[in-house]
DNA sequence: TCGCTATGGACAGTTTCGCTATCCGATAGT
DNA sequence: ACTATCGGATAGCGAAACTGTCCATAGCGA
């Protein structure tokens, strides 16, 4: 397969190809002269795995290459996997470390305490809930606060989900591309279910006549 | 307060300021002569608001303008504030109507039909779950469709807190403000307790010695 | 009152990101 | 032999979110 066919095949243009080759998302095909390079199935493969880290993951081009490096490297226990598919999708400066204690902070450590959720100081999430609920006390809403234990068991229901896929079948050669997909775009599908399940008790709460009445 | 005390006592910029009272985020100040104006407490209010729904929220300036918009708007019930700010957080691409049947929008239909969620077929969060699905397929890892259930499961809890928030004070004057912060910030929350939760069972699973052994 | 500084407003410039377009010299296929 | 592609390198583009520069004017201390 040439470029133009692996262009036509996965309906990524060409040149934007060339470009996840030059940055390193996609490795070379196999030369076979000065000016013609084969890609073959895994190429393929791979370049449908970049869209879907992208599109619908919502990863910069340069994380996607941190993370399929990781992806790539056979050396690094599934463990460390699901870690470096967190920091990729952390990559934001919203999960970035905070310095000095805040208010958020001391809440979101105090709920690992009494939860008993066994989380390393420098996990993502820590400093990311930090900051959402700093977030709700600066906009002056400290009260979205308190709906914290109901987003907790939700939250432990869905990663209870994830590493049940993880322990299910850890012997699978693409573990780790599994676990890596999973938690990029597990966010996005969290967010899509919750958009529904609002809509769904939603109508429940405040039935509208005037809207889809009957079903 | 003019406008470098507003900035200051808020951590904006002057310019980032002027650049959010053009972009209509930010309502003018009280104009007292022809090149003086001043700013409330509201305005540093609102300000923080904005900060909060952009880095925190990571909505992009346009949509912001639209979601301040609509908590300005007194008329809105507040069932719509709902759908608001569901729109808003679903401005991207990935929340997109998709306009011919795919195999990820069977199964959402598939889903709702046997859950009995009551959804609309515009919702956003039916594309964007359609789409995370087609991507799972599309990437060689179908099997991750399969924990569905309880991501839904997780979801339908967490949407009952968010609901039950707005009926718990319904009455509230800023009530529409606060659907909207927590619909916005409450993506980002979840997705943080989800890389929390993450570690937390996989230290479980795949207890590792030589990492934070003992607490 | 004088003069310096700050202000509001308009507008142009900057940076980053993710592509996209243009060249170029070297084949591949006819 | 000749022309259409190919790969590779480099430059350019458009959106987004600021940021910097100007300028005429106004506030305010000396």
């Amino acid at each position: 397969m040439k470029i133009s066919e692996l262009s036509t095949a996965s309906g990524v243009a060409v040149p934007t190809i060339k470009y996840y080759l030059r940055e390193g998302l996609l490795p070379a095909g196999e030369r076979s002269s000065a000016n013609q390079a084969s890609y073959g199935e895994g190429h393929l493969q791979r370049l449908r795995l970049i869209r879907a880290l992208l599109d619908t993951g919502g990863l910069p081009v340069a994380t996607a290459r941190e993370v399929l490096a990781a992806i790539d490297n056979p050396d690094l226990p599934l463990t460390w996997i699901f870690g470096v598919a967190q920091r990729a999708i952390s990559d934001a400066g919203l999960y970035a470390p905070i310095a000095e204690p805040t208010s958020g902070l001391a809440k979101v450590d105090a709920f690992l305490e009494h939860s008993g959720w066994h989380v390393s100081p420098e996990n993502p999430g820590r400093f990311g809930a930090a900051r959402v609920i700093d977030s709700y006390e600066a906009s002056g809403h400290p009260e979205l606060a308190e709906i914290w234990d109901d987003y907790a068991a939700g939250s432990e229901l869905i990663a209870q989900a994830d590493l049940a896929m993880v322990g299910r079948n850890a012997e699978v050669e693409s573990m780790s591309e599994t676990v890596v997909v999973g938690t990029v775009l597990g966010d996005a599908m969290l967010s899509s279910l919750r958009r529904m399940a609002q809509e769904h008790f939603s109508s429940l709460l405040f039935p509208d006549p005037s809207e889809r009445s009957a079903s």
